[in-house]
DNA sequence: CGGTTTTCGGATATGATATGTCCTTAATTC
DNA sequence: GAATTAAGGACATATCATATCCGAAAACCG
């Protein structure tokens, strides 16, 4: 139960998109760059929370891409849903109704206990994402990034930001 | 993200375990039979749980799997990583060190502050899972499943138990 | 207008992993 | 000695993650 790598590299897109002027758009070359990833991939991700409404996109020399939505107003398991989608990492194949004592045609009234003690533990995981908002990842970066880095990465996005 | 199929299937088999007399073992094909599984297979996610410990095993005719320990003893978390390993969902590759701004050869003091958001998500999935006994799965069926098909389930299983 | 840059989506290739089967070996029972 | 079992290795197949490439449409700039 490995999560896509894509995963990762949306987190931290988002946490750049955040930090960018109102206005402003980022490509996904430099997004690509600064990350050190392969541009067409990452391009996939970028799509994926476009269609999820949570980054606006223009185009042209000067497009990109942007937050949809403040900061504040987004949480991570959007981010992580947006990439990943909604399916619980738990599928029930419902094997109780292989069972041969069954009587024929037997219908069973509830979901699976297996089934509703996973999916339990799938909330749980979904709650502490939903609980993270991505301005909580900028708060604590620009705590734990030195200050120098932390500038000249913004003033090399700028340069680079339609 | 999906847990694989094994997920559930060890889960029942444990169940089934669980409801087998003191000294008695249940053998692959009869816990395929049960559910309708690959007996090549199922055999696969049996022998990662007796790796893990949590079922014994004896050979020939009579032979085959009976629980280690008590079900109370048992966890939902234990057979989970049993057969679906032990590694976390998410993997940080660390791809802040890509970034261009870095002076050559800074090191970071701490883990990347996404990684151990989704990190902490993931321990909150495996509390939930910790937190549920076998024991307590074997009691829910026993209220759910109809009392009629319970009892001829078992003395189905026990006519093939060595 | 025409050339450049961008996002977007589709097509394709590749590698890893899940799923499933087959076979051999050693232990146990009868 | 014959039958049955778990264990584990070898192998085949399918699905999915990880890319790469291309063409279309839109936006900007001269």
């Amino acid at each position: 139960m490995i999560l896509k790598s894509q995963v990762e590299w949306a987190l931290h897109c988002c946490a750049i998109l955040a930090g960018l002027p109102e206005g402003r758009y980022l490509s996904t070359k430099a997004l690509a760059e600064l990350h050190g990833l392969p541009k067409e991939y990452l391009s996939k991700a970028l799509q994926s929370l476009s269609q999820a409404s949570l980054v606006e996109t223009t185009l042209g020399p000067s497009g990109g891409y942007r937050l949809a939505k403040a900061s504040m107003d987004i949480n991570f398991l959007e981010i992580v849903e947006a990439v990943e989608g909604k399916a619980r990492s738990f599928t029930c194949t419902n094997i109780r109704a292989n069972n041969p004592c069954r009587p024929e045609g037997y219908c069973d009234s509830k979901p699976c206990a297996v089934a509703r003690i996973m999916w339990e533990a799938d909330e749980a995981w979904r709650d502490t994402l939903r609980r993270v908002r991505l301005s909580d990842l900028v708060g604590t970066l620009s705590e734990e990034v030195p200050a120098d880095i932390w500038r000249s990465t913004f003033e090399w996005v700028l340069k680079r930001a339609g």
